[in-house]
RNA sequence: GGCUGGGUUGCAGAAUGGUUAUGCAGCGGCCUGCAAAGCCGUCUACGCCGGUUCGAUUCCGGCCCCAGCCUCCA
């Protein structure tokens, strides 16, 4: 039985979806006006192995992941570089595919932007006024009337009085109550403007999640994600506005990614201590990094570092070598063991680490097996498909192994210099075929001989 | 201050009321021309104080510490 924590209970609960067989799931993804960095790979890789796993599990699952293209960044961004906005967004939305495929993270179902979904938008507004819900301000902007949706707070675990005590007012705000947040935001001179009943504007950030979601997923959905610091306003607003406008609930179960933390602080972009996902993957391979992601479970903290991301590759590499030798198997023969434990560990929250100790125990029974490839087949067979199902191990192991050139001896280079120890061995010369193996070593290259044949790998 | 997570062996990181996590690193052995890889064996735990229990790292209470949210942020 699969058991997801969901953040709104603050328990595991025995996941069943609302329509039988189906999964309807929603995340929050970027606001395109930078490089994704190593928060926003956890949250697409996270997602991405949810989305597998449930596939796996025999859901069809919807997945749905937005595209925030309208937003005071990407305007000052653009505003910065002397971009015009579709430009900026475009160029980030690329890079965020070509970083998304890097880590092995399968395309949604759908992305939808918030620029390509205002008719909704308005519409949701529309009915949020008329159900008195939101009200016009002098500024020309629409606010939500928290107080008016009573559960407000549900979600975060929060009184609108608790609220009210850290809430901060702006100065020359038009808000009734300083809690109410903006639906629609009237538009400045320059900026770019939707019409609209209230005024030319634009929306605010947290109506485009509720009108795409409930679009795309109809008012009431399974799994509603995003990284944790979306808990609390985003999504405790979209709550708001999303069940005040249809009057149903919203979302049956809530999951929140934690942080990517760099010597134990959360990786931001305000703090400015993040890493792009394009410079780590400059010394690191991308499936090590999506393996760094799910050695931890999803809830946790993940603090980054060389030495973390070096044990990632290490862990990854010995999958690969264990893979190396054997003939591909169609079936997984006698392996259903492994499968259950894997998917207890996986029905367990999306138990990952437990998960990947199982792929570590078919491991260790495979290389028992040595020499006898036949009998060792059906369980690689099961290591790379339980691997494929966290979205690892679908590499040729030999190029995985072998890795890339980078500014070091090229595959050909290598090669010459293996030929030559080869020729030195033969000869029993063991001086200058230790000399050549330590010359590789220095560079990088490690042998492993297997009788007179000798195969290499990148460090 | 309120709220939410968390404190596990050298590092990373899970589970669990009594019995091996797992990976990396270490140590001993096997294998090897020597290595590497692999296999076998092995060492280092469960923030503090109480309570429940035959028995707690695991449940309960209190405390300390860390991170995050309460303001844009994945």
């Amino acid at each position: 039985m699969l058991q997801i924590y969901n953040s709104f209970s603050r328990q595991k609960e025995a996941f069943t979806p609302i329509a039988p067989g189906q999964v309807r799931l929603y995340v929050c993804g970027m606001t395109v006006y930078d490089y994704c960095h190593l928060g926003h790979a956890r949250v697409m890789v996270v997602f991405d192995m949810v989305a597998r796993y449930l596939r796996d599990r025999g859901f069809k699952v919807t997945y749905i992941r937005n595209i925030t293209d309208i937003d005071d960044k990407i305007i000052n961004r653009a505003k910065e570089n002397g971009e015009d906005i579709g430009a900026l967004t475009a160029r980030f939305i690329q890079a965020m595919n070509e970083d998304a495929h890097a880590l092995g993270v399968l395309p949604p179902d759908a992305e939808p932007r918030a620029t390509q979904h205002m008719p909704h938008i308005l519409e949701m507004i529309g009915t949020l006024l008329e159900k008195g819900y939101a009200y016009p301000a002098k500024n020309g902007d629409v606010y939500y009337r928290v107080r008016q949706f009573k559960p407000y707070g549900a979600l975060s675990g929060k009184t609108l009085d608790e609220l009210k005590i850290g809430a901060r007012v702006e100065v020359g705000e038009a808000k009734d109550d300083p809690l109410d947040f903006v639906l629609w935001k009237a538009a400045k001179p320059g900026e770019p403007q939707w019409d609209s009943a209230w005024g030319p504007g634009r929306p605010g950030w947290h109506i485009e999640c509720s009108a795409m979601s409930t679009e795309c997923l109809g008012s009431h959905f399974d799994i509603h994600g995003g990284g944790m610091d979306l808990k609390f306003p985003h999504h405790e607003n979209e709550i708001a506005q999303s069940e005040a406008a249809t009057g149903e609930p919203f979302v049956n179960t809530w999951m929140h990614v934690g942080f990517v933390q760099l010597d134990k602080e959360k990786m931001s972009k305000s703090l400015g201590n993040f890493f792009t996902v394009r410079e780590v993957l400059k010394r690191f391979e991308p499936e090590v990094v999506r393996y760094f992601i799910l050695g931890s479970h999803y809830r946790s903290p993940l603090d980054y570092s060389d030495d973390t991301l070096q044990g990632a590759k290490s862990a990854l590499t010995r999958l690969y070598l264990a893979l190396k030798d054997l003939t591909p198997a169609r079936e997984g023969g006698a392996s259903a063991t492994y499968e259950e434990k894997f998917q207890a560990a996986m029905d367990d929250d999306f138990n990952t680490p437990g998960a990947l100790a199982v792929l570590f125990e078919l491991t260790r029974d495979i290389n028992k097996l040595g020499a006898d490839g036949a009998a060792a087949a059906p369980l690689g067979a099961t290591l790379r498909r339980l691997g494929g199902v966290l979205g690892l191990l679908q590499s040729d192991p030999r190029m995985f192994l072998r890795g890339s050139a980078d500014d070091s001896l090229s595959d050909a280079q290598i090669e010459v210099l293996v030929a030559k120890r080869s020729e030195a061995r033969r000869n029993k010369n063991w001086g200058e075929s230790d000399r050549l193996r330590d010359e590789l070593k220095a560079q990088g290259v490690i042998l492993e001989d297997t009788g007179s044949q000798t195969t290499w790998r990148r460090q």
